[in-house]
DNA sequence: ATAGCGCCCTGGTGGC
DNA sequence: TGCCACCAGGGCGCTA
């Protein structure tokens, strides 16, 4: 559920307030929602550390701790919410989430409790030597020093997606040429292709199905049948509903909150997504509700004229 | 390499 | 009301 704009939203809440943080205890009560290191050595490892600057990289949530017990560069706590994970900073005397699965007990009293329901989300800590450091660098985690560790293989450790994102939306590397250059050859549904996190990081059923619709693509379009001036107004659509969706504070349906607990607003705004059988506001037209890339899929049938490749 | 599928979990919804 | 099949915003690992 959290796509890249609930996962900025959560960041930007959380810079406010965490950066300071010590973290005086960790109670991990579902050892699967570990995904690296075991258990054991990330509950250790985090107590006595302090939280320092906060990033993001596509869907995952980055956290800089410095551990003055070692003097190192730190570590990395790296979150994802997958589903229906949530990461709320909260006074310790509020009462919990249900499926609250790790709390951290902060210095100021406060909690750092993470949350799921379908425990599909997954917490991480990492040194910085096992990231690649342009990683560092594109999640705005700026006291990355340069120079160490230019070249050195790393190793994929914990999750596999993390060392193999594409570009952020929002940046200048993401562009028609360079979506021209990953769809070129590929048959599959151009829908298939946006949800590919190693073509491009961040989106997720909600926005790709916004974007195609802004852009007026019908999602089962063989990407490599695309030109290059129906690409550069797709870049344009997805940059433009990441930025008002991040506007907006991120979509809720049902379970995102943002790092205070709070909804988003921007479910109020979709076009497609969660609106079929209702009219399309461009045209009239029902919106359509089918299956792609294994996925609900909402469309406009006038407004995303059908293709016959694909579907 | 690419494309498609099942699976990990739990809860909400709608049909009967 | 009760039961149950089906669906859900993501990612991974397997298959051919």
């Amino acid at each position: 559920m959290p796509e890249l704009p609930e996962v900025e939203t959560i960041r930007r809440s959380l810079v406010k307030r965490l950066p300071g943080e010590m973290i005086a205890g960790v109670a991990i009560r579902s050892l699967d929602v570990i995904g690296y290191p075991s258990a054991g050595e990330f509950q250790e490892r985090l107590v006595g550390a302090t939280a320092r600057a906060i990033g993001r990289r596509g869907k995952y949530l980055l956290i800089h701790l410095e551990s003055p017990a070692t003097g190192d560069a730190g570590q990395i706590l790296v979150v994802h919410l997958r589903m229906t994970g949530r990461l709320v900073l909260t006074d310790g005397e509020r009462d919990e989430f249900p499926h609250t699965h790790v709390v951290l007990d902060l210095s100021s009293r406060q909690q750092l409790r993470f949350s799921d329901v379908r425990r599909f989300g997954r917490l991480y800590l990492y040194r910085p030597g096992q990231l690649p450091r342009q990683l560092l660098v594109e999640a705005g985690l700026a006291w990355a020093a340069p120079g160490d560790h230019h070249h050195q293989d790393i190793k994929p450790l914990g999750s596999p997606g993390l060392f193999q994102l594409g570009p952020e939306p929002l940046s200048d590397d993401f562009d028609a040429a360079y979506l021209a250059r990953k769809f070129y050859g590929r048959r599959a549904p151009v829908k298939a292709l946006l949800l590919d996190q190693s073509v491009v990081a961040g989106l997720g059923n909600i926005y790709v199905d916004e974007a195609l619709f802004g852009a007026a693509i019908h999602p089962g379009t063989a990407a490599g049948s695309i030109d290059e001036a129906t690409l550069a107004n797709l870049v344009d659509n997805i940059k433009d509903v990441l930025v008002r969706a991040i506007a907006a504070r991120g979509t809720t349906f049902s379970d995102y909150r943002d790092g205070s607990g709070e909804p988003g607003e921007f479910q109020n705004y979709l076009q497609v997504f969660a609106r079929a059988g209702q009219p399309c506001t461009r045209c009239g037209t029902t919106i359509a509700k089918t299956r792609i890339a294994g996925r609900g899929t909402h469309f406009c049938p006038a407004c995303q004229g059908r293709r016959s490749d694909t579907t």
